[in-house]
DNA sequence: GAAAACTGATTAACATGTTAAGTGGTTCGG
DNA sequence: CCGAACCACTTAACATGTTAATCAGTTTTC
């Protein structure tokens, strides 16, 4: 278990021990790093039964939201499931192949769509939704209710700190002019 | 702005309001949404940057984890780093080819690889490592170092109280025999 | 010591993330 | 009006996520 001395020189430092070569912020403490971590061990326990149903995370987004309304145009959905316009398009299509939602074109503005949610689709929804909350139910029960909401209060307040927070550009390449 | 009422009856329910039609929790609320749209704030922060670099958020992610040791197992590195082993396969591939790490099998177990960090992929890093380093600091100054740290806590609290939970199986499916 | 079981890594196949480009439809300025 | 600008959505291209299958090397078992 104990990594052994290795005989690769070919770098720069000494070798045989493990050294922090650049000197940098842990990794494995990094903030992203542990809100996908986090976020990964939820989904765990999902995955499963969505699988069954054939169901990828993203579609169950997507009907959930659909369920909420009776239409919805695809900009609105792709802010509501929080999925970027190209990704939401294929999804889209594949879940209208599979009659779980239904499309057409907006009559005031043609270049829009409203979608809904089928009654195939609702049926679906309601077979996956005991599993579903049953998971969530065990998840608030192991990590405490109380905490949970206030996890969600702090990351709802990460959000919203960084919103407001600009990109940095970095002008190193492309001089943009 | 207000959900014009729509003539769509071919539902179940009564049209012209937005209803919840299946019992379940706001969908906006739900800890893997609220852990995904935290995490894309960060990771929002720290694109723009890594492009200029050419690397992506995973490349990075293998490149610090190399940094931090001599050489590294593939299965050990893709635990580090936290990623599938088919994608820190292909990641591997190209970053080699961009000899921004070396590989080589090891001597005791044919089937093991070895994997290291490459004197441009120091540098690489080094010239990373200022704007990434300031972006977190920026990051960590909005919010609050104090919270920052309190919210790694509960995260890794969160995922610790889910490590020990088992996934359901859901015999509805596959009966497995 | 060879077949069976196992293990580390890769490949395959499909779905999504991400950015850029394309396609119609709509609005605006002259 | 009509061309330019804009807008909603889709398509394209490439990278990663995810599960299953494959492949070579290693260990187990009889």
């Amino acid at each position: 278990m104990a990594r052994k001395p290795s005989a690769n020189n070919s770098g720069s430092g000494p070798a045989g021990v493990p050294v922090r070569r650049v000197p940098m912020r842990d990794f494995s403490r990094s903030l992203p790093m542990s809100l996908l971590r986090a976020r990964e061990a939820v989904m765990r326990q999902f995955r499963p039964s969505l699988r069954h149903h054939e169901l990828t995370e993203q579609q169950w987004r997507i009907l959930r939201a659909l369920a909420a309304v009776e239409t919805i145009e695809v900009t609105e959905l792709a802010r509501t499931a929080f999925l970027l316009g190209p990704s939401l398009s294929r999804i889209l299509r594949d879940l209208e192949a599979r009659e779980l939602i239904e499309r057409r074109v907006a009559e005031a503005d043609q270049r829009r769509a409203v979608v809904s949610i089928s009654a195939d689709g609702l049926k679906l929804i309601e077979a996956v939704a005991p599993s579903s909350e049953a998971i969530y139910a065990a998840i608030t029960r192991r990590y405490g209710a109380r905490k949970l909401a206030e996890l969600q209060d702090m990351l709802h307040a990460l959000e919203n700190s960084l919103s407001a927070m600009e990109v940095a550009e970095e002008g190193s390449a492309e001089p943009e002019q």
